[in-house]
DNA sequence: GTCTATACTTCGATAGAC
DNA sequence: GTCTATCGAAGTATAGAC
């Protein structure tokens, strides 16, 4: 562990310039966006000289590319170790379901900028980082898989169980300002909840979704192969 | 009906230029946001001269807000008159839940707009249109309440029952994109499903969201009033 | 209504002193 | 490692001819 050095602008210990750029970084992209996004506002939010940015990462795109590979590789390893647990589907569902919730509340500035990704077609994302996207996918299905083979769940493609838990996950989360400015606008009465009820909530939903059918009520979620309806590329 | 002006360039009937303008700026706007999207491009997929769009729209900022109302306000109008009518509320549900889906479905364009102004914490949309926004999440929280009074639903804060639908839809959707760069990579089998069967998915979890609980187990996602937890304004 | 040319600004990136 | 000064590209917006 080595001291901070004294003759250094503001004190900072060796790395830290790094560190204080990756956080104010990830607050400007969270909020604005890439393109949105400025190095000099990066740089004025880290109390920081502009030419350090480029002289620690190179480019805009590079300090962004750094950035989403803090966010999303930690993320797969932790859901991976709950699937290989030995423990009932449901349990590990819940386990799986406050892990990647539990990420994202530490992490207020992934859903905006998870949101940004999709919609730009991930098109600043890597194939390695895609790959570590799809993981947790991957963990989750393949515990579905599980229930389902032992009948303990219901059929639903896992797909769609993925999107019913992470679509309101981020989308809550990631609206949390849209929400208060609704608030303040008194255009409804409460437009927030707490993010102990919002992982309980999910977790309810996923139990009832994947709670065996009765006999009589035939499942009309199944997967199915579908050509791309969409005309953009 | 007035027919084609000879003289023309393009041959275009008038007003046809605005449209044309509207059209490709949604595109781009979807594909890139609003600060990525640029006005030479929008002109140039329009095959219009960049001069025209600020004769139109003054501004960019205009363009957008003009692009913003067409697609956000006439879903409210749908939604009020599913309500008014007199039906089941689980009818009323489902067909509110056909509505928002199919308006979506119409529009591809809509999902990657909602998720960046949504990250972006609605910055670029006036109190009318957040009011125009909300309206939607009224009608589907009037029909869950009057379920939940008659005693044909669960109770579920009616704000986690509108993100349990509207977070996958949008987020699905506009992951479409996402989804096929993740199939190329051959990083999962199939990523893809049918919008009919996204919607009967989403209804399917909206029924057994709110089907009646057992008496015997309570419900632990009741509405709670609390602090904001996030850091950012 | 349409087009050309251009003014003005912002922004990413670099050179070079210390 | 840090800072100042600046370049060049890209982008919004406008003036003015037709």
């Amino acid at each position: 562990m080595r001291a901070t050095r004294p003759g250094r602008p503001r004190g900072r210990a060796p790395g830290a310039t790094r560190d204080t750029i990756v956080a104010a970084a990830t607050r400007e992209f969270a909020a604005r966006g890439y393109a949105g996004a400025g190095v000099d506002r990066i740089a004025r939010r880290a109390g920081v000289n502009k030419a350090m940015i480029y002289y620690h990462f190179a480019s805009k795109a590079g300090l962004y590319a750094a950035i989403l590979r803090g966010l999303f590789e930690p993320a797969g390893e932790q859901a991976r170790a709950i699937v290989a647990a030995d423990r009932p589907p449901e349990e590990k569902l819940d386990a799986l379901a406050a892990a990647i919730a539990g990420r994202v509340f530490a992490h207020p500035d992934l859903p905006p900028i998870m949101m940004r990704e999709i919609a730009e077609g991930a098109r600043h994302l890597d194939p390695q980082m895609l790959r570590a996207m799809s993981g947790l996918y991957h963990s989750l299905a393949s515990v579905v898989d599980e229930g389902q083979r032992s009948g303990r769940f219901d059929r639903v493609d896992p797909l769609l169980v993925y999107f019913t838990f992470i679509g309101p996950l981020i989308l809550f989360l990631g609206g949390a300002p849209v929400r208060q400015a609704m608030t303040r606008l008194k255009v409804a009465g409460n437009w927030n909840c707490e993010p102990a009820a919002l992982l309980a909530h999910l977790q309810h939903v996923l139990r009832r979704l994947l709670a065996p059918a009765d006999a009589s009520r035939p499942c009309r979620t199944r997967l199915r192969r579908a050509p791309q309806p969409r005309r953009r590329a």
